[in-house]
DNA sequence: CTGTATCCTTCTCGATACTG
DNA sequence: CAGTATCGAGAAGGATACAG
């Protein structure tokens, strides 16, 4: 079901079980760069609109003005942001989704959704495994 | 530097333009976690079957025998990857998807689904966008 | 306002060696 | 086979200053 090899495309991923896991694969390359932290906050922000570069600082808290201005250039780059410099003074930077942005949203939305969901039971799950190694350590020194 | 002041503010997860962007909060949190390379790599290759450590070592081309504990130790902490020791010599370790982890795998796999078939389109991008961003060195401002 | 440039700290990650 | 422990290189990331 995961067959890449519809693009026409050079790799020999074929295998369903093997399909992109190694490092030179492009596939592994783009995921690599939209899993990132930040990345994917950007994208769940541009949701239908355009914001600014300082409203996309301060809604993202804890971001630096530095990473979040590597993190636009890279998703720019990527052709999923688009970056629109408006000549006034002070100076005016939009940024919003591209089309391309835009069909990976929906995917990026499904995972923040699925954390929401299940953030109690991740919870729970962490909180019981400490226990656990918590006895062990008491129990087996 | 954790504190956001958050005097009066409430934990609001619903508000869909806001919703979980402060660092302190639990989504920040788990989202950072599955959000990670290799995690994404493990969770798409538990895919209803279960692995051993090293067949998984084996697949995941250039993760190092450290990373790949360290990440099956957190996805097991995190309730979504199951670790089963067989008392046998030589050892025997399985790794499978939990119920949990399973939810999360759809998800997972349908990020990975798009990158597969964008991959194409953001690689037309990237060139498009370094091609620009070469010119305008050329155009020496 | 929206960056770029620089320094400097932090911490991830990989290589290696060793254990049950 | 499946780890654990340790250490060092190097990247990531934050703080700050400054420019357009």
């Amino acid at each position: 079901m995961k067959s890449p090899s519809d693009a026409g495309d050079t790799e020999e991923c074929g295998d369903p079980f093997q399909w992109d896991t190694r490092e030179d694969c492009d596939v592994r390359q783009i995921l690599d760069r939209i899993a990132d932290k930040w990345s994917l906050l950007v994208i769940a922000l541009l949701d239908g609109r355009t914001l600014r570069f300082t409203e996309l600082k301060r809604t993202i808290d804890g971001v630096s003005q530095r990473m979040l201005t590597v993190t636009l250039r890279q998703l720019e780059r990527d052709g999923l942001v688009k970056r629109t410099v408006h000549p006034v003074v002070p100076p005016r930077v939009d940024y919003e989704l591209t089309p391309l942005g835009m069909s990976l949203h929906d995917t990026i939305q499904a995972l923040v959704t699925w954390t929401e969901t299940h953030q109690s039971e991740v919870a729970a799950a962490r909180t019981s495994y400490d226990a656990r190694a918590d006895s062990e350590l008491t129990n087996a020194p």
